[in-house]
DNA sequence: CCCGCAGAGTCAACGGCGTTGACCCTTGAG
DNA sequence: CTCAAGGGTCAACGCCGTTGACTCTGCGGG
């Protein structure tokens, strides 16, 4: 480790000044041009099917700023991703109704980011580091919070299997748009299904 | 129509012989090298990650006879594409235990093209004419077999749910290649999710 | 004050992609 | 033998993600 240096600085101002901190106003501006650009694009058409020509049209840019700004077309992808599906408070939740509760905010039709979100993580996920962030946010979001309240054994894999039949549900509701599941009435889908994912829970 | 010539053709000999049956020795055997690779290619890689130039060249081929033979990539993706995952044995044996018998089938490691069709199938999801066959093969292999068979209410229903319980875990396993259920016991999947899809088949 | 440097943006180009059109060689029926 | 048609080759098109060389701008330090 040569550096370190023996400066005696005092503290480190901010958390880390790194990187992207001094950056001019119109740099910061066209940054967040392109970050919304991409967000509405590859929500719609995922990651393949959005081009980086697209992104810069839309955001008012030329291509090759794109890729100078955040390194290349994946880098972009992944830092305009919402790691999330926003389940911590419906698990966080009373542990009995956990599955029911879960279904009824999946398909909450006023919840429409769900659907957007879901869609690009799903058509992303042949990208490397896009499973190793699904593997982590099922261990974050469901494994943590969820295993250590159970009773009984295999605890984490009772909640791994839980996370598969989320996957299996935003999969068919949203992705293959499944007619019979999109047509069922929903609290018929929060009764049957909430209680599939019951059952692994407490059984 | 010009033709039909006034022969009287005393049979249409066999079903129709309206395209690719007048093909020429050379010509059967290029378009079955080429099928074979794209097969091989479109599993491994899906089909964005395969390109024609690399399926062409796995048989040693032109990347123009390729879209020649077949149109296009996405039509000689539709074409390779195994529609069913061979569940239909399993889901005609008795109702009382195809839960758990459709998770052995499909986590049978000695089965290994489940894997790779079910990847090519969902690698290729973003395609419109792949969301149509996949919703098909609910209806076909899931619904039509079973829910007449169900007692009690919202059969369909049910049914289209055991089918978003099966592709959440083939989605965990095989796409997530999830390091819980991948490292878990199979007779444990087999128990816990088997019994999660028996219960919406027979509460 | 001006110099220099780094951030911001432009432009042309690279190699790879799916696909097309023009062009040959071969073959088998009339 | 003739000749259409199947089988195959080749170069090229337009799009893609990405790169490198270039200019312009604005600001801190000599």
């Amino acid at each position: 480790m040569p550096y370190g240096c023996g400066v005696t600085k005092t503290s480190a101002e901010r958390a880390q000044p790194t990187a992207e901190d001094r950056l001019r106003p119109a740099g910061r501006a066209t940054r967040s041009a392109i970050e919304a650009a991409a967000r509405t694009l590859f929500a719609e058409h995922g990651f393949d099917g959005a081009s980086v020509r697209g992104i810069a049209a839309e955001a008012g840019v030329d291509p090759a700023l794109v890729i100078r700004h955040f390194g290349s077309k994946e880098a972009l992808f992944l830092r305009t991703l919402d790691r999330s599906l926003g389940v911590g408070k419906v698990i966080d939740g009373p542990l009995e109704t956990v599955g029911r509760r879960l279904v009824a905010y999946l398909i909450d039709t006023d919840n429409a980011s769900i659907r957007g979100r879901f869609v690009a993580i799903a058509r992303g996920s042949h990208l490397a580091q896009v499973r190793d962030e699904m593997v982590r946010h099922t261990a974050e979001a469901y494994i943590a919070p969820l295993a250590p309240r159970l009773d009984g054994e295999d605890r984490e894999v009772r909640v791994a299997l839980v996370a598969a039949q989320v996957a299996g549900l935003l999969n068919l509701l949203f992705l293959q748009e499944d007619p019979v599941l999109s047509t069922a009435a929903p609290e018929t889908l929060v009764a049957l299904y909430g209680d599939a994912i019951q059952q692994l829970l407490t059984p």
